[in-house]
DNA sequence: TTGCTCCTCACGTCACGTGAGGTGGC
DNA sequence: TTGCTCCTCACGTCACGTGAGGTGGC
């Protein structure tokens, strides 16, 4: 439905619990845990984002699909994540390289210019 | 003591659970879940291998120390070797990148100096 | 008042580790 | 025979999910 993820937190708890089909006890289990921290108005109401709420069904599935425990869900959400940097850091180096290289070519073309035309060096 | 991990089978059962500190029958059980699947010598008898070992070690100290289940342990260890391979595949991919460059730069270099120096071209 | 929220306590179920028990081949 | 191996069965413990029970503010 939606183009892009709402950040803003905006489903209070049975919300939230329906939306990734679980029960609200065990969203509030999951924020004991760490595992899902949603904001909390200033009347102390849990109010979960599209975000919470997809990182909850993702949870879900490693638990309930999987058979992972919580324990194993840390590690696991970790680790994709650490997947996610590594390749957005290496896209990165790889784009850094290609631009290191096109200046050393231009250095190295015009070392060569200068060899080829003596009387346009010094 | 030893510079490269043995990867000959040479541990029975009762050895291999001494050296990674657990007890022969949590080995049965990793080797039923497909954990760790050991050699089989003509009679039957398992045989682990160091590097069997090694993975034992890593599996305990992902249920001993960090609390997770073996279904967690599954999904981690091959996220881990998911890791391992993509780092190894854009190192590759890094160099690849280099080679291409330097022979692009070649290529344009030659063309530099036939523009620069007509006589030598066609 | 109704229907939500908050919290804590407790129970059922299941996975995992571990031991026991009985077998068989060097 | 001794000490290993193989296997299956069963129990204790713990984590997780879930419900109940009692509170408080729109």
């Amino acid at each position: 439905m939606q183009e892009r993820l709402n950040t803003e937190p905006v489903y209070v708890i049975s919300i939230a619990a329906k939306l990734a089909e679980t029960h609200p006890q065990t969203l509030r289990m999951y924020e004991e845990k760490g595992l899902v921290c949603p904001f909390r108005s200033a009347n102390n109401i849990r109010l979960y984002s599209e975000a919470d709420i997809e990182r909850i069904r993702q949870i879900q599935n490693l638990t309930q699909v999987m058979g992972v425990n919580l324990a194993g869900v840390e590690v696991i959400l970790d680790l994709l994540e650490k997947i996610r940097t590594l390749r957005e850091e290496l896209e990165k180096r790889h784009e850094q390289l290609r631009q290191e290289m096109e200046q050393e070519f231009m250095e190295r073309l015009r070392r060569v210019a200068m060899n080829m035309d003596p009387s346009g060096g010094a």
